[in-house]
RNA sequence: CGGGGUGUAGCUCAGCCUGGUAGAGCACUGUCUUCGGGAGGCAGGGGCCGGAGGUUCGAAUCCUCUCACCCCGACCA
C-alpha cells in the first residue's frame, strides 16, 4: 500500500473527548472515527488491526475443533422471555419494534440463538461435543460508554458456545477453551493473566477472565506474584485475619457531633481506622422480613458488591438506603450508625467479627459507642465476607500474600451447565436412549476491546508500537525527499514492488512531506519495521533501519530487500 | 439515574462578562522557496456560532426551553 492511496489521516492535537491514551493514539492515527457516543466507524487503517486480531482468534479458534458460524444481530423478544432475560438483562438490552408491532432485540450476546439453534440440529449425543463460534457485532446499551472502543456500545466479540451430553466434557472442553485462550493471547504478544471471575448475568458457575494487564485497566486483579493463584477482585476471597482479642475497655458513648465520616472520626478521636466500623444501609432481598439490611465493614475496608449480593439476606442489584429510609428505620441518619442496639438486621464481615474494643455510630444523632466488644455489648450477628481484599491479605489457596494490579478483560470463559438448555428444553438422547438437556459453555473475546488494549500496554510519547502480530503493515519504506530525488525514489518504489510481490504487507510512503512529518505520522502509527531511503545513504551504499520503539542499524543496499524479507519471517 | 462541564471551520481553541453581523493555529486548495525530525512566503476555500423560542433597532454574546457530547459518582454512613 502507498500512503498516497491509503485514506490516512491523522491528527496533530489530541481530541479533547479522548482521555486514555490508546483512545487519544486511535483517533489521531485515524483508526476510528466516533459517530455517536460508543459507536465508531473503523478506517480502513483501524480495520486492519482489528481483522489481524479476528484472523488469530479465528485460527486457534478453528485448530480447536470449533466451528464458525453467523448468527443474526437482531434477535425476536420471544426467545429471550423463554429465559426470562427479556427481563432481567435490564437496560443494557437495546429493544426495538417491527412494522408489525413485534418486538426484538439487537444481541449483546447469543446464548437463546444458539440454544434454539442447538435444539433444532442437536439429535443425538453422537453429534457431542461440539462447539459453534462467531465473530459478529454486538450492542450492549451501556450506562457510560467511555474511553472509545475500550467500553464501547457497539462492538466486535468473538462468542462461542459448546455443547456436551455431561459434566465430565463440559469440563474437558473448559480446560482445551482454556488452553486455546491462552495460546491467542500469546500469539498476539500481549502480556496477559488469566484470573478466576464471577460468572455476572451470563450464568453459570465456573468462569475465568483473561485480562491484558494495564496501569489504566477498570478492573483490579488480586494475585500472588509467581504463584497460582489470581482472581478478579470482585470474587477473590477475603480470608478471617484470625482470633478475636479480648475484650480491654468498657463500652462509653461518646458526643461526636462534627464526626460524620470515618475519616473525621479518626481524626478528631485517634482512633485507628482499624478500630472502627462503617454502618452501610442497603435494600433487604426481596423475601426479607425488613425492607433494609445493615452491612458492617471495617473502617479502612471497602464494601465488594458482588459478594453481597450474592446474600439472600441483600437485594441484588445492590442499592443503598437513601437518607430518609434510614432516619424512618432507625431514628438516626448516617454517619451515626452502628450496630449497638440497631433495630436491623445485620451482617458483619469476617474481618468485623473479630474486631474488639472498636468505636462506631450510637444510632443516635451526634454520638458513637467507643469500646465496643461483640457478645459483651451486642450479640455477633451472621458473617460473611463482605470486603474487598487489599494488598497483603493472605491468598485463599495459603500461597502466599496478595498483590493488586489492574487489568483489562479481554476473555471470558464460562461453564454455563444446563440452564439455558432446560430453559429452552434442548433435548439430545443419550446412549441410553433417553432425552438429556446438553451441558453448555460459552466463550468469549472482545475482539475490538483487543485493539484499545493492545495500544495501552505498547505505546510510547510518540505513538502506538504495535506487537507484530497485531500491525496493520510490518514494514514501512520512508523515501527521504523522494519527489526529487529519483534515485530515491526509484530504489523505493523497487524494494517496495518487491516486497509486496513476497507477500509483506508493506507500507511506502510516496507523500510528497518533509522527512519529519513522515517519521512523526510513520512511529505515530506504530509500523514495527521501517526502511529509511535517502541520498546521503544511498550515496554511501545503505539504508536505514528501525525499529520501533528499538534499535537502529544499517544495511547494505544490496542486501536491503533480503534483510526486510527476514524481519517480516522473523516477526 | 444523580452531580459537574462543554457545544463557534475537519482538529485544538479564542471571542461571550461589557450585544453591532466571526477569528487564530493546525489541516485543506494553488503557487514559490525550503528539504534527514511535525518549514516559510503569497493567494485562496471552508462556519444557519448544537437546535427552538424570547428580549432588542440589532444576539455567537442576554433570558427560557431543548438536544448532543464529555467527566465524576453507584464506598456515604
Amino acid at each position: 500500500m502507498k500512503t498516497s492511496d491509503f485514506h490516512l489521516a491523522t491528527l496533530r492535537d489530541v481530541p479533547a473527548d479522548a482521555e486514555i491514551a490508546s483512545h487519544q493514539l486511535m483517533l489521531r492515527c485515524s483508526m476510528i472515527r466516533k459517530l455517536t457516543s460508543g459507536i465508531y466507524t473503523w478506517t480502513p487503517l483501524g480495520l486492519k488491526v482489528l481483522r489481524r486480531v479476528e484472523q488469530v482468534v479465528r485460527e486457534e479458534m478453528d485448530a480447536s475443533g470449533c466451528l464458525e458460524l453467523l448468527m443474526p444481530s437482531v434477535q425476536p423478544a420471544e426467545l429471550w422471555q423463554e429465559t426470562g432475560r427479556w427481563d432481567d438483562f435490564g437496560p443494557l438490552l437495546l429493544k426495538m419494534t417491527d412494522r408489525a408491532g413485534r418486538e426484538f432485540a439487537f444481541g449483546p450476546t447469543h446464548e437463546e440463538v444458539i440454544t434454539e439453534f442447538a435444539r433444532a440440529e442437536l439429535r443425538s449425543y453422537k453429534q457431542l461435543p461440539v462447539c459453534f463460534y462467531q465473530i459478529q457485532t454486538k450492542f450492549r446499551d451501556e450506562i457510560r460508554p467511555r474511553f472509545g472502543v475500550m467500553r464501547a456500545r457497539e462492538f466486535l466479540m468473538k462468542d462461542g458456545y459448546s455443547f456436551h451430553i455431561d459434566e465430565a466434557s463440559l469440563d474437558a472442553f473448559y480446560q482445551v477453551m482454556y488452553a486455546t485462550y491462552t495460546h491467542i493471547f500469546e500469539r498476539l504478544g500481549l502480556e496477559f493473566k488469566a484470573v478466576i471471575a464471577d460468572s455476572g448475568n451470563i450464568g453459570g458457575a465456573t468462569s475465568h477472565e483473561f485480562h491484558v494487564l494495564a496501569d489504566s485497566g477498570e478492573d483490579q486483579i488480586a494475585h500472588v506474584p509467581g504463584g497460582r493463584f489470581a482472581a478478579n477482585v470482585e470474587l477473590a476471597e477475603a480470608q478471617s485475619p484470625g482470633p478475636r482479642p479480648a475484650p480491654g475497655e468498657p463500652m462509653r458513648k461518646v458526643d461526636t457531633p462534627d464526626a460524620k465520616t470515618i475519616d473525621q472520626l479518626v481524626e478528631q478521636f485517634e482512633l485507628p481506622v482499624e478500630k472502627t466500623i462503617k454502618t452501610l444501609v442497603v435494600h433487604a432481598g426481596e423475601d426479607q422480613q425488613q425492607a433494609l439490611v445493615a452491612l458492617l465493614i471495617r473502617g479502612d475496608h471497602e464494601l465488594n458488591a458482588v459478594k453481597a449480593e450474592k446474600l439472600g439476606e441483600v437485594a441484588s442489584p445492590l442499592t443503598l438506603a437513601s437518607e430518609e429510609e434510614i432516619r424512618a428505620a432507625i431514628g438516626a441518619g448516617p454517619g451515626s450508625l452502628g450496630p449497638v442496639e440497631l433495630p436491623i438486621p445485620m451482617i458483619a464481615d469476617r474481618a468485623v467479627a473479630v474486631m474488639s474494643d472498636f468505636g462506631a455510630g450510637a444510632n443516635e444523632e451526634g454520638k458513637h459507642y467507643f469500646g465496643i466488644n461483640w457478645e459483651r455489648d451486642v450479640a455477633l450477628p451472621k458473617v460473611a465476607d463482605l470486603r474487598n481484599v487489599v494488598a497483603g491479605d493472605p491468598a485463599p489457596d495459603g500461597s502466599g500474600p496478595l498483590e493488586l494490579i489492574r487489568g483489562i478483560e479481554v476473555g471470558h470463559i464460562f461453564q454455563l451447565g444446563t440452564k439455558y438448555s432446560e430453559a429452552m428444553n434442548a433435548m439430545v438422547m443419550d446412549e441410553n436412549g433417553r432425552g438429556q438437556h446438553p451441558w453448555m459453555g460459552c466463550y468469549g473475546i472482545g475482539v475490538s476491546r483487543i485493539v484499545a488494549a493492545a495500544i495501552e500496554q505498547n505505546h510510547d510519547d510518540r505513538g502506538i508500537i504495535w506487537p507484530e502480530p497485531l500491525a496493520p503493515f510490518q514494514v514501512a519504506i520512508l523515501g527521504l525527499n523522494h519527489k526529487k530525488a529519483h534515485r530515491v525514489r526509484e530504489f523505493a518504489e523497487d524494494l517496495y514492488q518487491k516486497l509486496k510481490q513476497a507477500g509483506v504487507e508493506v507500507l511506502l510512503d510516496d507523500r510528497p512531506l518533509r522527512p519529519g512529518v513522515m517519521f512523526a505520522d510513520i512511529e505515530l502509527i506504530g509500523i514495527p519495521h521501517v526502511l529509511v531511503i535517502g541520498e546521503k545513504g544511498l550515496d554511501q551504499g545503505i539504508v536505514e533501519y528501525r525499529r520501533r520503539g528499538g534499535e537502529q542499524s544499517e544495511v547494505a543496499v544490496d542486501q536491503a530487500l533480503e534483510f526486510a524479507l527476514g524481519l517480516v519471517r522473523a516477526g
